[in-house]
DNA sequence: CTATAAACGATAATTTTTTTCCTTAAATAA
DNA sequence: TTATTTAAGGAAAAAAATTATCGTTTATAG
């Protein structure tokens, strides 16, 4: 994902590009998923006197308006991530390293509509566990 | 769960059984599920001058020793409820209410662990959308 | 029944998030 | 291209959420 795509998105959303906006879905498309801090020293380090509220309410104005997604995780901060097709989230509980697998979640849902009678918009799946590096350095 | 079950759970966590976090307990049997405000609410009824602080507390080390869990949810605000065997949750995006589904999640967990190699602990799932209750009111 | 350690309530402190307000910069139209 | 407008930025304050402190009370082990 380029800038230019980037900056077409926001423009599609009404959404100025601005240089910190920019830097934030860079941010995200580099490493997939940042909490807000880490979010804040990334675009910090490009824009030093950004102000934290920039980031804030950037993520919130991207998240409305779907560009962004916040990840929420058992035991820590959340996470955002750049939207894209609905996938699962590995969260390593060792070194706090994230994860998405893809997985049709359609069974889950035809499951759940069947027995509650609820009408499934979307679903949240988050697992936790040890990751292959960490299982590895375990076992030394 | 009567109170004389909360109690016991709480003697083997060696958690002093209190006023305060019987009725923290018997709110979310009563109730399923509550966030913090919703507790604090229910508990000020039955002991007008509980701090905040002590529903905090509470929650807290209850959460830590197992006997409640932290359920994060898109959009609003975590809830708790008593700890059980796990499950999968409902949330109605129009009402805001929270069911419990039972749901087996070895499927999910096998085919993770096969693409990631991540050995799984534990799994977060909520789905969102309409409870029925809020589909025929849309009708109307 | 007493001693002790945990839990309580009140409050302060901290942390996190949101709002305000003035300035700056991006987009739109001339 | 330049001018106008409107959104976005930064700094700071405010609000909201959570955690810590501390003196007092209470549950429980002995």
């Amino acid at each position: 994902m380029d800038k230019e795509l980037i900056a077409t998105n926001l423009r599609n959303h009404h959404l100025k590009v601005t240089p910190q906006r920019l830097k934030i879905v860079e941010s995200l498309n580099t490493f997939g998923h940042l909490n807000i801090d880490m979010l804040y020293q990334e675009v910090k380090e490009a824009y030093p006197n950004v102000s934290l509220a920039t980031v804030y309410k950037n993520i919130a104005i991207m998240t409305e308006n779907g560009l962004l997604e916040k990840v929420k995780l058992p035991e820590s901060k959340s996470v955002f991530e750049i939207r894209k097709e609905p996938h699962l989230h590995l969260h390593c509980s060792k070194c706090g390293k994230i994860e998405d697998i893809s997985f049709d979640t359609e069974q889950i849902r035809a499951h759940a509509e069947a027995v509650s009678g609820y009408s499934i918009q979307s679903s949240d799946i988050v697992l936790r566990g040890v990751c292959p590096a960490c299982q590895t350095n375990a076992k030394k």
